[in-house]
DNA sequence: CCCATGATGCCCT
DNA sequence: GGGCATCATGGGT
């Protein structure tokens, strides 16, 4: 079962909670990669010093963030890597959750040669806990970049599923990355399950 | 384990 | 021209 939309016009850090545990799906004509969402982080829009939107900054790198929930944010970081935000909040409030990190489920052997361009069975044990485990990553391994920013997350293309009602308990925590981002650096807006060996980084 | 550093290009001022 | 919601690598502890 697809999330629909409404799922992501909670309160922006109650959507981040609620995405742990919900799965990631990328159907690339019919290969189909699935990673379980086990961190995240809020980012709290116009007053979040951490935020692309923050005071109000309406640039064409964040036009989708100010438009109706439920869609892909995809930024180009580093001049390497993307990552993936789904955007909260109805159309005009310019928030969103960054998923951190992913539990591979299925397409162990696509998302290998994505990252390593090797077979999944001849990865060594440190390339297997590094498939996924950061924001960069996972969208290597899932094939994610600009093509799909925009597209609504409860397509046929990336999308997002309920997961399977497993119980976890959930720390919550600093955000990574952002330091210049003065008091708002210190918000406890990350979250990730806890004893997940899937994470990107403990704290 | 931790920390420091270089890669590399788009975005915005 | 500066900075960036990152990652891989290499060395020290």
């Amino acid at each position: 079962m697809k999330l629909n939309d409404n799922f992501y016009l909670e309160n922006t850090e109650t959507v981040a909670r609620k995405l742990l545990g919900k799965i990631l799906v990328h159907n690339i004509n019919g290969n189909i990669l699935k990673g379980k969402i086990v961190e995240t982080e809020a980012y709290m829009g116009v007053t979040d010093k951490g935020a692309h939107s923050y005071g109000g900054r309406r640039t064409k790198r964040v036009e989708i963030m100010y438009g109706p929930p439920g869609r892909a944010y995809i930024y180009f970081i580093y001049g390497m890597y993307y990552c993936l935000n789904a955007v909260t909040q109805k159309e005009g409030i310019p928030e969103a959750v960054l998923i951190r990190a992913l539990e591979p489920l299925e397409g162990h052997d696509i998302m290998a040669l994505n990252r390593f361009n090797k077979e999944y069975k001849n990865l060594t044990s440190t390339q297997i806990t590094n498939l996924t485990n950061g924001p960069g990553k996972l969208c290597m391994a899932m094939g994610i970049d600009k093509k799909l920013n925009g597209s609504m997350l409860s397509g046929d293309t990336l999308y997002i599923e309920e997961g399977n009602n497993d119980k976890f308990d959930i720390i919550k925590t600093k955000r990574i990355g952002i330091d210049y981002a003065e008091e708002a650096k210190d918000f406890l807006l990350r979250f990730y399950i806890k004893g997940s060996p899937f994470i990107s980084k403990k704290g």
